[in-house]
DNA sequence: AACTTGTGCAACCGCTTCCAA
DNA sequence: ATTGGAAGCGGTTGCACAAGT
């Protein structure tokens, strides 16, 4: 545990990367791949442990990295995974082609926390800090909005607290009545149901961001099925139940119902059962794909998501069920970049509507000859990578690139 | 100009998870 | 079923730089 095993072995370089060692890491990873981590800074020749040189690669050498400032649409849309996700950057960044976790995680603690809050949004509850600051006169009290306010309590400070430590059904409260004549109980990652059916994320994840917005009091919920049904979301019991049910990397595609539209009217497949029986009829139906079918603006009024949340909706696309999909892993994404198929597709299409303004991924991924990269990875140069940071370089190192 | 304080970010650390033996 | 190495993740640290005094 602890310390890489490698760093043992020998004394090791650690602090800032010249270039020289970047250029090797760089050279090496060009023309063999990583392969395995611990052996690559000895292949390579460098003085660093395996560890470093991964995280090396994926926070700056990788060439599909954007360089710059974040767009406001990129923030607005890790505020909104943020409210949904928690601190789960990794996953956060899996939704942002080109950022990395630790790119968002440093951007969220230096600015976006503070832009929330002069918004009046307390970053940790995505809840105004006004509501906020009155939980926090609340008495505790065993009724359920009264323990939200005890939570708001502690959120009040400028010490945040980690997600995880935060009870979920508090952190992310939703309420959603209609006039029931059934309840689904869906964990927040939709890992169980109330029903006894268990319910996989792809079942529940539509409704994640309806419930955020109701934490922006933006919009109103309103699943219109005619089977009346109230939603409850449930914590994962523990955390291990939060790993394993969290949501896969595109979950974004799978959250929306671009492929999981939800019928609105005489929908069968919505019944008594509940969630499952609901996509196996549908999986039956569409040969694997989800299709429900929004009503009117379902997606637009209803659902209330922002502009950055809804480039991601494609409702034409045809996306595989995303519940059989495993989370997408950078090491996946290095090794064969078109492993992810449509859902690939269909998240370079979105990304690039999205990120007008930054280059397309494609230069990095539309070359079939790079499908598995990790082997035979695309040619870039070191200057490319350098461009941001030659002024750094320069007052680090002594030296002008 | 010298010093202090604040900020952003790259890198590290410690832990968990995964997986093959 | 167990174990140990590797990978991955999130929190934290430390440094360089900018801004303020």
């Amino acid at each position: 545990m602890g310390r890489h095993s490698c760093c043992y072995k020998q004394k090791l370089r650690k602090g800032l990367w010249s270039p020289e060692e970047d250029e090797k890491l760089l050279n090496y990873i060009t023309k063999h791949g990583h392969g395995c981590w611990s052996s690559v800074p000895k292949l390579a020749g460098l003085q660093r442990c395996g560890k470093s040189c991964r995280l090396r690669w994926i926070n700056y050498l990788r060439p599909d990295l954007k360089r710059g400032a974040f767009s406001q649409q990129e923030e607005n849309m890790i505020i909104e995974l943020h409210a949904v996700l928690g601190n789960r950057w990794s996953q956060i960044a899996a939704q942002l082609p080109g950022r990395t976790d630790n790119e968002i995680k440093n951007l969220w603690n230096s600015c976006l926390k503070k832009k929330l809050r002069q918004r009046g949004i307390d970053p940790n509850t995505h809840k105004p800090l006004s509501e906020v600051e009155n939980d926090k006169d609340m008495p505790p009290s065993t009724d359920k909005s009264n323990q939200k306010a005890s939570v708001g309590s502690n959120e009040v400070s400028l010490v945040d607290q980690p997600p995880k430590q935060m009870p979920s059904s508090e952190r992310y409260p939703l309420e959603v009545s209609t006039s029931s004549t059934q309840e689904l109980f869906l964990d927040r990652f939709g890992t169980t149901c109330h029903d006894n059916n268990t319910c996989r994320p792809s079942d529940v994840v539509g409704s994640y961001f309806s419930f955020q917005q109701l934490n922006y009091g933006t919009t109103n919920m309103s699943l219109s099925a005619n089977t009346n049904t109230s939603l409850c979301f449930l914590p994962p019991s523990t955390s291990s139940d939060l790993n394993k049910s969290t949501i896969t990397s595109s979950m974004l595609h799978s959250v929306f119902p671009t492929h999981v539209k939800l019928q609105s009217n005489n929908n069968p497949s919505i019944s008594s059962d509940g969630v499952q029986n609901w996509e196996a009829n549908n999986r039956n139906k569409n040969n694997g794909s989800m299709q429900l079918q929004s009503g009117t603006n379902f997606l637009d009024n209803t659902w209330g998501i922002s502009e950055s949340m809804k480039v991601n909706i494609n409702k034409d696309a045809q996306i595989p069920l995303q519940a059989e999909q495993e989370d997408l892993k950078w090491s996946e994404y290095l090794n064969n970049p078109f492993i992810l198929g449509n859902t690939t597709q269909s998240q370079i299409q979105t990304s690039q509507s999205i990120y007008t303004e930054v280059k397309p991924e494609t230069d990095f991924i539309t070359d079939e000859s790079c499908a598995s990269w990790n082997h035979h990875p695309p040619a870039f140069q070191l200057s490319d990578i350098y461009s941001k940071d030659l002024q750094r370089f320069s007052v680090t190192y002594g030296q002008t690139l």
